[in-house]
DNA sequence: AGCTTTCATCGTCTTTTTACGATACCAGAG
DNA sequence: CTCTGGTATCGTAAAAAGACGATGAAAGCT
């Protein structure tokens, strides 16, 4: 069934995210909650600190990312959940564990955002 | 005693802040929550606007802000204290009125982060 | 001196965020 | 099937954010 396991060693676990060039406007009404919402999910030193773990792991990694914080395994769940509801990141079951990455499209819209500012 | 009236129509109403390249460090620790920081101020579509506001204005604008928004008085006086806090602008008594203006710096300091997230 | 305008701060209330332990869930090992 | 390890969710508590009206302070006008 197409187990999708983690790529061993390529250049990253994103699973072909969309790459193509983002046309959607930069400014406006909506636009400002967008980066409101998006500038929300990374403010907090535990979700940069997330997001920069996943940017920078060859594999996906998965529950690791609570070694690397000193939050309990409940919280840190949480913060993943904020950082997926922002479309930050994705997340998948991979057996018992879950994966998540980095979803490169909305990271490129985040900083699309800023640097339209 | 030289009044520092707004400037009628010029650039920017920018006070020749500090325009050197940022040679502080864009990760690590620290770096972290500095961006979870000045993400935090941006956290919210009336700050958005805010920062847009100032950003486009050739003219200082004062509570002008206060006009552009569908907020009380107060309440928008909390948020430019939330951004003032963060850095991310700068006021100065006029008169009777308030001149705030984005600070470059901390905008670009911002910019800086995110993109090389 | 009074009055008005402009803005900040205070007090209060409501909502959201953050954090944790406890518990439930699910897949794989034995 | 039972146990275990890895996660999510629930319940709860504390803290912070967001909003507003009321009040206060400073400046300018009459």
């Amino acid at each position: 069934m197409k187990a999708l396991s983690r790529q061993p060693s390529q250049e990253a676990c994103v699973p072909a995210d969309d790459d193509r060039l983002d046309l959607r406007p930069v400014e406006g009404k909506g636009v400002d909650e967008e980066l409101a919402a998006l500038a929300k999910a990374v403010a907090h030193p535990a979700r940069v600190r997330i997001v920069r773990l996943l940017l920078r792991r060859t594999s996906c990694m998965c529950g690791d990312i609570v070694d690397e914080l000193p939050l309990a395994q409940s919280t840190v769940s949480q913060h993943l959940k904020v950082l997926k509801a922002a479309g930050l990141i994705r997340g998948e079951v991979e057996g018992a564990r879950v994966c998540y990455w980095v979803a490169p499209r909305t990271v490129r819209r985040l900083k699309a955002l800023v640097a339209a500012l």
